[in-house]
DNA sequence: TCTAGTATCTCTAGTGACTAGAGGTTCAAG
DNA sequence: CTTGAACCTCTAGTCACTAGAGATACTAGA
């Protein structure tokens, strides 16, 4: 058994981080000690890391709730599980060709303009202004 | 001289979108009617075609705050203006950097489960609680 | 056993960039 | 002059935390 810090330490989330995830459900409420602070064991320890792992992996908290109730049932059909994966990385391909779009076009916007000049002549400023200016939608 | 829903529609910026901005800073007071409501004009329209654009080319409020400074000061060096650009490029491509990791996890997952079977056996799941099974970080 | 210092507790409020809704007023067309 | 859409302000909600206040608990050394 450990205290709030110890697991803070061992997983990387911060502490106010865990006691949002208890109360968002996430975590099950924690044991306590005489004096009222949370205790956890390894099936909490186990149960953070799979929470922190999904989160860099970019599911939403809602979806973590899904994954882990499915965890819990193990004898259950994993088609939800799967499906939140997919639809995980169908977002994260959605956001990279946005973002290799924003990049095209701030790296022209970029080379237009040394920064030496005023900005009256500026070419970033004169590409916000006018999007005509740009080669393409973004 | 027009309405703010008017304007709204010209830059397909939604109505409470525009009236936060103005709240925030990067517009200025609109004139009004002597009914209170807000009247625009060209200078108006072509400030928020200016923030639309910066926002969608993922320019913090902060920073549009910046340009527009610059934008108001034409005879200024555009040093600032460039820095912002830069940064907010290298800010971009460290994103998309990111979510390549992403996807290449996601994707291994993804196909390491069919959705067949059962949680018990899912590679999702388990890719997810134990990061040993991940082939890199992310 | 006492004490000092760190860790923990709960609660409230703030972040960024909006979005939604209530309840009331003004505008423009017919 | 009426009707209905558009507008007004204000408050609160979104997501996933983060910060801070003020109080209590734990732990290591004397």
């Amino acid at each position: 058994m450990f205290s709030i810090g110890e697991l803070s330490k061992r997983t990387k989330v911060k502490v106010p981080t865990i006691r949002y995830y208890e109360e968002m459900g996430l975590l099950a409420e924690a044991e306590r000690t005489s004096g009222n602070q949370r205790r956890y064991d390894k099936a909490g320890l186990e149960r953070l890391s799979f929470i922190r792992h999904a989160r860099d992996l970019g599911f939403s908290i809602e979806a973590i709730s899904s994954l882990i109730e499915l965890q819990d049932h193990p004898d259950q059909s994993c088609e939800a599980a799967t499906d939140i994966a997919v639809s995980q990385l169908a977002d994260v391909r959605e956001k990279i060709k946005r973002l290799k779009l924003l990049e095209k076009e701030l790296t022209r916007m970029s080379k237009g303009c040394d920064g030496h000049g005023v900005s009256e002549d500026c070419y970033v400023l004169a590409s916000l202004a006018d999007h005509e200016l740009c080669e393409r939608d973004h």
